[in-house]
RNA sequence: GGCCCUAUAGCUCAGCUGGAUAGAGCACCGGUUUUCUAAACCGUAGGUCUCAGGUUCGAGUCCUGAUGGGGCUACCA
């Protein structure tokens, strides 16, 4: 690629010209601001102090360096500091004609041998997943893509929370009155069932609160001598202690939920490699403390209880084994954290965890450190802000949640009614069209909720539901399926593509198509980066709008140079090619028409 | 009390390791269809980047402090 061409000779140039000593990796260079001539920029600022020379004459001498020993250095111009690089149109023609039919254009092929283990989605079994869930899976799901696009070996785990207290309330309030009630006697999903009895249960729970107050006692007493928690506790021990009758419903019931989730998931395109199962680790963890008690990283308090002190770290003390010998979350995770290792030997493992819990993984990575486990530089907690609705936070228990069911259900119908509208059913079969709707809608959502960056909390307003319009993803699915029309027409035509480069010119527009093609690798590797899918997205609908501008000012088919056609056919392709690749990273299918 | 995140146009969001005149979309107003798909395109308008200091050739970006919003921390996961 250009840009490494240029930091190379540039660094060569400072030191042949300046005696001034920088690896090419350190070398900036960028883009050029549209309103100057030139593509790349080197701002020779900083170097001032070493060059001795003006910044103009600085940026002059290394101007001309570079157009002496670089052959796709056209030529420069110099605006105070800012040393402004054209590069040959010639490199720009020989790039789309290399790449426009390589498929998956930009994906890393060599793997960089770095293992890495991304767990998301990791939901209860008490209640059916709401729209904070659907931020976690679209984004544990794309990161993992995009990690695999950058040429590392990338396994994906969910770790089911699938034990403890919550789930004891939905069964309680099944068994107390459920009847017998099952998805099938209801043909209600079987998550959703379950939820349902979570629900119940907390009205009740709540009702014989408000009953214990009335009768003179405090809400803290009130909280804890209620029946319905008492019994949920009781259920809970008998889980522990494994009473038969217990362990059935308890089977029975996380067997409905799974169902569910697996429609969900299905629905929403996720998959993962493996499952991991809570009640298969809440007990791990225990040695780890035995082994950190021994190293001397924890301490025993007076009453029995296991602490590690990182106040010394700028956090707190610790609890990680309580005094009756029971454990604590921290306690499971790094359990779990060793368990990981051995399944899958990953030198980097990604947690896609709500930011709530910024502070336990700084616990949990810090405790890791101490241990000394070889893994713990490579934990890295994919911290993700809360969705919120217009009348504040989502409470599962109040019924203020926006299910995710429901709201893949109202996507794909509102994809619906807006193609009908638009009169775009035309000639297409109805298997088809439900196809077209569900990745319109679908990938309206998925669209939406990945192009924020996944650290900032995010507003989702339900009623004004999702616009297909402007940086959405139906509009860059629009884009792909023009495309799509237009190189059908030209195969039809049988058109050409071969061009030979003297005989064509590059207008404004289809450089800059050529350029934003030419940043996609970059992309993709920043993208890998920074665990962002948002990065990806907003490169997606860049180039869909230069390409909607190339599309509205050049015309492919009645191009009467056969060799400005056949540029531009190669500008076709491989837009749409980048448009497909970056979507089936994010997990959104892309339309051949619509 | 302590710690973390966050604040950019009326609204929702970009702005990468500091660079040239801070960008999109929505909404508003105006225009474009004998032209490969108008879910499109073009244009007008909209800003003291929360505030105050500091670092330097140069700050939305880095540092300090204040304020607003959110979260965590007192043996839940």
């Amino acid at each position: 690629m250009i840009e490494q061409i240029l930091k190379n000779k540039i660094a060569l140039a400072l030191q042949q010209l300046y005696q001034i000593e920088i690896s090419d990796a350190n070398v900036v260079i960028e883009k050029t601001t549209s309103d100057f001539e030139g593509d790349f920029t080197f701002v020779v600022f900083s170097y001032l102090k070493q060059t001795k020379k003006g910044p103009e004459q600085t940026a002059q001498q290394l101007g001309e360096f570079l157009l002496a020993q670089v052959d796709e250095v056209a030529s420069f111009n110099v605006i105070k500091g800012f040393l402004n690089l054209v590069v040959a149109q010639q490199y720009w023609l020989n790039f789309i004609n290399q790449h426009h039919h390589q498929p998956n254009f930009g994906f890393v092929t060599k793997p960089t041998g770095q293992k890495i283990l991304v767990e998301y989605s990791s939901p209860n079994t008490n209640k059916p997943l709401h729209l904070g869930h659907i931020r976690n899976n679209l984004l544990g799901y794309a990161v993992a893509q995009i990690l695999s696009a950058n040429g590392h070996q990338v396994s994906t785990c969910n770790l089911v929370n699938d034990r403890g207290i919550h789930i004891c309330k939905s069964m309680l309030a099944w068994m107390q009155h459920g009847n017998g009630e099952t998805p099938e006697t209801n043909n209600l999903k079987g998550d959703h069932l379950v939820g349902k009895y979570y629900v119940l249960f907390d009205k009740q729970f709540k009702a014989e609160q408000k009953q214990l107050i009335e009768e003179g006692l405090t809400p803290e007493q009130a909280e804890k001598q209620a029946p319905s928690i008492i019994a949920a506790q009781e259920l809970l021990r008998k889980w522990e202690a494994n009473d038969t009758e217990t362990v059935n419903v308890w089977k029975t019931m996380n067997g409905w939920v799974y169902q569910g989730f697996d429609a969900s998931y299905k629905m929403l395109g996720i998959t993962f490699d493996k499952y991991y199962y809570e009640s298969n680790t809440y007990l791990l963890g225990k040695e780890i403390v035995e082994e950190g008690l021994a190293k001397g990283v924890f301490f025993k308090k007076p009453d029995g209880g296991v602490w590690i002190d990182l106040t010394e770290d700028g956090l707190d003390q610790k609890l990680v084994l309580r005094a009756d010998g029971t454990s604590v979350y921290i306690t499971q995770d790094l359990g779990t954290a060793d368990l990981k290792y051995a399944d899958f030997d990953c030198n980097k493992s990604i947690y896609v965890v709500g930011n709530e819990q910024d502070y336990h993984f700084k616990v949990l990575q810090l405790i890791l450190k101490k241990l000394g486990r070889p893994y713990a530089d490579g934990v890295y907690h994919l911290s993700y802000g809360m969705v919120e609705l217009p009348e504040g936070k989502m409470k599962s228990r109040e019924g203020t949640v926006v299910d995710a069911d429901d709201l893949m259900a109202a996507m794909i119908e509102q994809a619906e009614e807006t193609t009908i509208e638009l009169g775009k059913t035309e000639g297409l079969p109805a298997d088809d069209l439900n196809d077209l709707y569900n990745m319109v809608g679908l990938g309206a959502l998925k669209y939406f909720m990945l192009k924020v960056d996944p650290k900032k909390k995010m507003l989702f307003n339900p009623k004004e539901s999702i616009d297909f319009q402007g940086n959405t993803g139906p509009f860059i699915q629009y884009t792909h399926a023009r495309i799509k029309s237009v190189l059908r027409n030209a195969s039809a035509a049988n058109l050409s593509l071969q061009f030979d480069a003297t005989e064509v010119n590059l207008s404004k527009v289809e450089k800059e198509l050529i350029i934003t093609l030419h940043d996609f690798p970059s992309q993709l590797a920043d993208a890998g980066n920074q665990y962002s899918p948002g990065v990806l997205c907003n490169y997606v609908y860049d180039l869909a709008k230069v390409y909607s501008h190339f599309y509205h000012e050049h015309s492919v088919l009645k191009e009467t140079n056969t060799h400005q056609q056949a540029l531009r056919l190669q500008l076709c392709t491989l837009t749409a090619e980048i448009i497909r690749s970056s979507f089936q990273l994010l997990g959104i299918k892309v339309p051949e028409r619509m």
